[in-house]
RNA sequence: GGCCCGUUGGUCAAGCGGUCAAGACACCGCCCUUUCACGGCGGUAACACGAGUUCGAUUCUCGUACGGGUCACCA
């Protein structure tokens, strides 16, 4: 076990130095659930906004979570949120791989440097679990293992005895850390376990894996949840050990379901999957999401992702909590939905629209023009909305009576019978015509807009409420199949 | 339990010693109107509590309460 100079000063060469760098290292464990997103999202900032580098690196070291497909998720997550990687296992970069478990030999070796160094020791103890079930009187990893020395050490390797190779924690003072949101913490060490860098198994535990492939990596600014808060004393310590400079921490306070939950999968809290298929744009769910325990400090709140960029500061991080409210990212969906070129939205309503109206003489594109303004997500749209113009709906002749737009059964008739011929003599089908014939038609009849309006859009629709009036539902129905409701309402409404 | 962190309306939040304590969502009302929606206008609603410091505390300090995190050969 002789150090190898060269070999770590051809690590260390690696390094890019000069430039913020800033690493996205999820653990592939299933889906993105939306507090990880937002921990991507800040990290993407961070960099960009810095004109930095943005990285993703793979922490697979637990072999027993690993679940298939993950990785792909999460490529599939980012590319559809706008964060693209600068380096990463699927498109290489100077510090790879990527991906923990291909840099296995790495640990070992830091390991080892780090035992040197006098910042760990190698442990023979069996597996101790001092904490109870209750939780309380939880003792700290103590052996004599430290005082091994190093050919006992060497001595008990050969004989093939297992060993972890544990953190050496100074048993006095205090450790202090600076966090950009937290400010400064100051723990004494003594609150401080010895803990486990490399497995019995070689492969380095979370915490020591992290501080080496982030310095290895170059990273500038350390974005994390702040469950890790409590661990970052040690990686100080680790840093001053190796004699490395300690990145920039940014601790993120986590998404909360409710004021004592986290959101989780677990929970039946929707991941980012979940909200696509709630019908909510990828855009929106970024944009709501970035400002989850984040403000810019103004009034505005739609960001795209490159505005996010532009004016996002580390500064405007909170450190207490925030609770996910479906509500709120409704609002900012539908801002979206509105804000969207009609044939945007056009394109991306039609399979929603498709699921419901078949009919290929009725244009998806013109249903589109009327649900923009009228739906928050996608998945508003549905069958109680337009499922009328697809088929003519069984409806109560009581429909007709509305008094705030003065109209019964017997003033209905009055107003179909004189839409029929205005319809079969209108030069055209196009919104406007339509518009206006029945505008005129209402002020030649000496009537309110309602009271013509009304038992039109009854006739055409079968429903009280519609997305939309009785010239668009018209419009889109077009002239035979709107003459033939209307028709088909008179005739009711004379007969029954 | 030890250590660490947090606490402004139901939610997100501005505020950084002197404000009638912003704004947004949600909710309620009114207007617009061809139903619904959009849009416009308005309304209800908050500094966890107690001591200090100060001429003056939401802002600073210390306690208390409540909440969260962490104390693994998991990340």
């Amino acid at each position: 076990m002789a150090i190898d100079k060269a070999w770590f000063d051809e690590m260390e060469a690696r390094i890019p130095k000069g430039r913020v760098r800033t690493r996205f290292a999820p653990s592939p464990t299933g889906y993105m659930h939306v507090g990880n997103l937002r921990t991507a999202l800040y990290t993407y900032l961070i960099a960009k906004s810095l004109g930095g580098d943005f990285l993703l690196r793979i922490e697979d070291t637990d072999q027993s979570r690993l679940v298939e497909g993950a990785v792909d998720i999460i490529y599939a997550t980012m590319k559809k949120c706008g964060l693209q990687h600068d380096e990463g296992p699927d498109i290489g970069g100077p510090v790879g791989p990527y991906v923990q478990t291909e840099r296995r030999d790495l640990y070992g070796k830091y390991a080892e440097l780090l035992v040197e160094k006098g910042g760990a020791y190698y442990c023979f103890c069996d597996k101790g679990n001092t904490h109870d079930a209750e939780g309380t009187d939880i003792k700290k990893h103590k052996c004599d293992c430290p005082k091994l020395t190093k050919e006992e050490v060497e001595a008990k390797i050969a004989a093939g005895i297992p060993y972890v190779i544990r953190q050496k924690i100074p048993a006095e003072g205090t450790t202090t850390f600076s966090d950009l949101v937290f400010g400064d913490i100051e723990v004494p060490n003594d609150s401080l376990d010895d803990n486990v860098l490399l497995k019995s198994d070689g492969l380095p535990t979370y915490n020591f894996a992290n501080v080496i492939d982030d310095h290895l990596m170059g990273i500038t600014h350390v974005v994390r949840g702040s469950e890790y808060l409590s661990s970052a004393p040690k990686y100080n310590l680790l840093y001053q050990s190796f004699g490395w400079e300690v990145p920039a921490y940014i601790h993120c306070a986590p998404v909360m379901r409710d004021a004592q939950h986290k959101m989780s999968k677990r929970n039946g809290d929707p991941s980012y999957e979940d909200l696509i298929e709630m019908g909510y744009l990828s855009e929106a769910v970024v944009n709501y999401v970035a400002l989850l325990g984040w403000n810019p400090g103004g009034e505005r709140e739609i960001y795209t992702l490159s505005e996010l960029v532009e004016v996002f500061d580390v500064k405007g991080l909170s450190k207490s909590p925030a609770i996910f409210d479906i509500n709120k990212l409704t609002y900012f969906n539908s801002e979206y939905i509105r804000a969207l070129p009609a044939e945007e939205f056009a394109k991306i309503a039609e399979p929603y629209i498709r699921a419901i109206v078949t009919n290929e003489d009725l244009n998806p594109a013109k249903i589109a023009g009327i649900l923009q303004q009228r739906c928050e997500k996608l998945t508003d749209i549905t069958a109680e909305k337009i499922g009328f113009f697809e088929e003519l709906p069984a409806y109560g002749l009581e429909l007709f009576e509305n008094k705030k737009s003065k109209c019964n059964k017997e003033v209905a008739v009055d107003m179909l019978l004189a839409v029929l011929p205005l319809f079969q003599n209108l030069p055209n089908w196009e919104q406007q015509t339509i518009h206006d014939g029945l505008i005129n038609l209402a002020q030649e009849l000496g009537v309110k807009n309602a009271t013509l309006m009304w038992p039109v859009r009854i006739a055409v629709s079968g429903q009280t409420v519609t997305p939309g009036g009785a010239v668009e539902i018209c419009h889109i129905l077009g002239r035979y199949n709107s003459l033939s409701r209307i028709s088909e309402a008179m005739a009711r409404l004379m007969t029954e």
